[in-house]
DNA sequence: AACTCGGGGAA
DNA sequence: TTCCCAGAGTT
């Protein structure tokens, strides 16, 4: 040992010292914790946080989190990403404040249990509210871990977690587990980053990593996601100031959010009026515009889509809203209903936000 | 065990 | 472009 000191002791003292002052750091409550845990998943540090500050200001109780509309807690999660994350949130507020009277499981293996938890969330929010020494694994630990304590077990694999767990289960503080985890993360997402800053790097002299100069090749990833090409024909249908869209429910992208009536694949502009012309009579309808080509990309997913305008009579947008799914709202609804960043994109390009 | 689920920042 | 982020649920 470096000094005499524990790996735990070095990484404690260093976040002490170090660390970034963040919110959700100045308190040991649970819901607050939670909250962050939940929308930190998959998610840099810069751009939860004004999520975090906006669903505190909302909800500053998980009680109050519990009796929201659905729509507004979603809204409130727009253009974050992952929204099963929000929708399970907001069920887990509700189990919480209904089902345990507002009180928040206090171990790790109650904490796990509930909606939205993994062995991350509830590893994390076990040692930082109530000091259960149990290790957390996240992308930042995979990093750091994998480098300082030379592990080449493959993290794209779903057994690897277990292996890292282990390790770290040895080295864990058991007077301060909370601190010692949030230093694993915050120095693998500073310091033991992807490129690593090893020439100020406080554990390069008994770093694995540094010492075989594989701090480029560790941690092994093998897994690659595959793209899977979509082509989005949007129907905007209005009449006057009113939109007809309708809430995503099926299992695909962008679940419980709203869009436009949807026509999939590559297709020609005469094929996607054609297919609508079997649902309004085309003497009823008038198409405006057809957008520019929208080009977003998912992680595993690139969309093309194309907006075409049409313009409708009342008697018709009221007809269509009989027999499918599709709602009619002013402009001011629709900009408060939860829509994809595709759609926002799209609506602030027409000049309506 | 592999697949699915967003959006954005950094290199 | 490519990689990856305080991962979890479903198949």
């Amino acid at each position: 040992m470096i000094e005499g000191k524990t790996f735990a002791e070095r990484l404690i003292n260093w976040y002490t010292e170090r660390k970034r002052d963040l919110p959700w750091r100045k308190t040991q409550d649970p819901y607050p914790v939670w909250l962050s845990e939940i929308i930190l998943q998959q998610t840099r540090v810069d751009q939860g946080m004004p999520y975090w500050e906006s669903f505190m200001t909302a909800f500053p109780t998980i009680v109050e989190l519990a009796n929201a509309e659905e729509d507004r807690v979603l809204r409130l999660w727009q253009g974050l990403g992952y929204y099963s994350r929000v929708r399970n949130l907001h069920y887990t507020a509700k189990y919480v404040a209904n089902e345990l009277k507002g009180n928040f499981p206090s171990t790790y293996s109650d904490i796990i249990k509930l909606k939205g938890v993994g062995p991350y969330t509830a590893a994390a929010i076990a040692s930082i509210c109530f000091k259960e020494p149990t290790p957390v694994v996240d992308g930042n630990v995979f990093r750091f871990a994998a480098r300082y304590f030379g592990i080449a077990a493959d993290i794209s694999k779903s057994g690897t977690r277990k292996i890292f767990e282990n390790v770290l289960a040895k080295e864990i503080s058991e007077d301060h587990p909370g601190e010692f985890n949030q230093g694993m993360m915050e120095f693998g997402a500073t310091v033991c980053s992807p490129s690593p800053q090893c020439s100020d790097c406080e554990f390069q002299f008994d770093c694995h990593a540094f010492a075989n100069h594989t701090q480029k090749s560790l941690p092994v990833k093998t897994g690659k996601t595959k793209v899977t090409k979509r082509y989005f024909n949007y129907i905007v249908l209005k009449s006057n100031a009113h939109f007809l869209l309708k809430k995503r429910e099926e299992k695909d992208v962008w679940s419980g959010l709203f869009d436009f009536f949807l026509v999939e694949g590559e297709r020609w502009e005469e094929e996607v009026l054609a297919e609508l012309s079997k649902h309004i009579d085309p003497a009823e309808m008038t198409l405006m515009e057809v957008s520019e080509s929208f080009k977003h990309i998912l992680s595993h997913q690139k969309i093309e889509a194309l907006f075409f305008e049409l313009e409708v009579s009342d008697s018709v947008l009221e007809s269509l809203t009989q027999m499918t799914t599709l709602k009619a709202y002013s402009v001011e609804e629709m900009l408060n209903l939860p829509k994809p960043k595709l759609i926002v994109n799209y609506l602030q390009r027409k000049g309506i936000k």
